[in-house]
DNA sequence: AAACCTTACGACCGATCGTGCTAATTTGTC
DNA sequence: GACAAATTAGCACGATCGGTCGTAAGGTTT
């Protein structure tokens, strides 16, 4: 992280910032490959090609969402939970706090990244290699945190942590899409109550 | 279900099912919204305004394209768990066939509706509303066999069947999103597994 | 204050978008 | 064989797409 005292550039690190935070709300509604250009700029209140100075092309841009959505999580969410011990408190507390982040934070088109995930830019390889590393971090930390809980013996010896960390990234996902979909937040309650149960026994 | 002998009616028939199975397919992999009448007729072969005169705007065919993948989805993967008994089998019957559906049907970008209902076209409320619909009916059909799988006394009393519901397909939900990103086959042996875990003991 | 760098703008490009309107062609009815 | 019905193509529209340009405004360096 070089920090930079350059006024020019200052101004700019924050312009980018703002372009890239309404990009990924608007991304989880209208989509990371429906986001246009054209759009986001006036949303912005700027000009096309004034948001255009800051990226080379749209792939750039969608890159740079993803990252940005990355960084976005971790400050709102992973933070959260790291707040907690290790193991089944970190999982639970990570879930909760991301089913409350789909219902109330800045994605109203529910999380960015399972959006994401089945989006058409993930015809642009690179696009879909960061979706697919942001993913991968997810269950591992669950995975981690699952095979802690293990040797504590607060979870059975002989379960399997990745198969475990992919049935609670299953009902997690699950409930976004339930959630987008009926716009009912008792999805999100039940997913709650899920999580619980596959952990607690 | 109107039968004509009419060769003019019957020959718009069959170009239209072509036209809207080859969108339900391209749909997978472009999103719903992100088709285009244009390329929609580049891969058919035929003119855009020649395939335009069977819909009267882009979300008449989106929804025509649903109702094709709910009919799709019936004859395929629907029909062969109606032929396995009510309850448990019937269930894992569809989540069998779902997941080698997911993997070798006509939909090489995964679930049809599990990318549909994330995708930007649910902007348009119609389309939502035959979305959700189709997912209800999802839903319902696990609950009953639920219920009918407690009844017989091979799942404990106290279960909901709603709730497990819910659980039976945000498993699916997470091997197809999982699937489609890390394009490893692996996922769908997993839920495999994990559907079986889930009802089985 | 001159030279330079960075941000942002307006104008514009070719391509494609969804969508009409008309004509031509095929098929069926009388 | 005349007429109607239905499918398909040709063509063009206004809007918007992603993207490129030249340039002015303002901050930085010397």
């Amino acid at each position: 992280m070089t920090t930079t005292t350059d006024g020019r550039r200052l101004r700019g690190e924050r312009s980018r910032r703002a372009i890239l935070e309404a990009a990924a709300t608007l991304s989880s509604v209208e989509g990371l490959e429906g986001l246009s250009l054209g759009r986001l700029a006036e949303h912005l209140g700027m000009s096309k090609s004034g948001l255009y100075a800051h990226f080379d092309s749209k792939e750039d841009l969608q890159l740079a969402v993803v990252e940005t959505a990355v960084a976005m999580y971790g400050r709102d969410v992973m933070a959260k939970a790291a707040e907690h011990e290790p193991g089944i408190p970190q999982i639970v507390a990570f879930a909760d706090t991301f089913l409350e982040y789909i219902a109330t934070g800045p994605f109203p088109g529910g999380c960015f990244f399972i959006a994401s995930f089945l989006d058409p830019a993930n015809l642009r390889r690179p696009v879909k290699d960061a979706l697919a590393r942001a993913q991968k971090t997810l269950l591992d930390f669950f995975a981690t945190n699952v095979d802690v809980a293990r040797r504590k013996g607060d979870l059975p010896e002989d379960i399997d942590p990745s198969e475990m960390a992919y049935e609670i990234d299953a009902i997690l996902v699950g409930a976004d899409v339930n959630f987008v979909l009926f716009e009912d937040p008792v999805r999100l309650e039940r997913a709650r109550a899920s999580v619980r149960r596959l952990l607690g026994g």
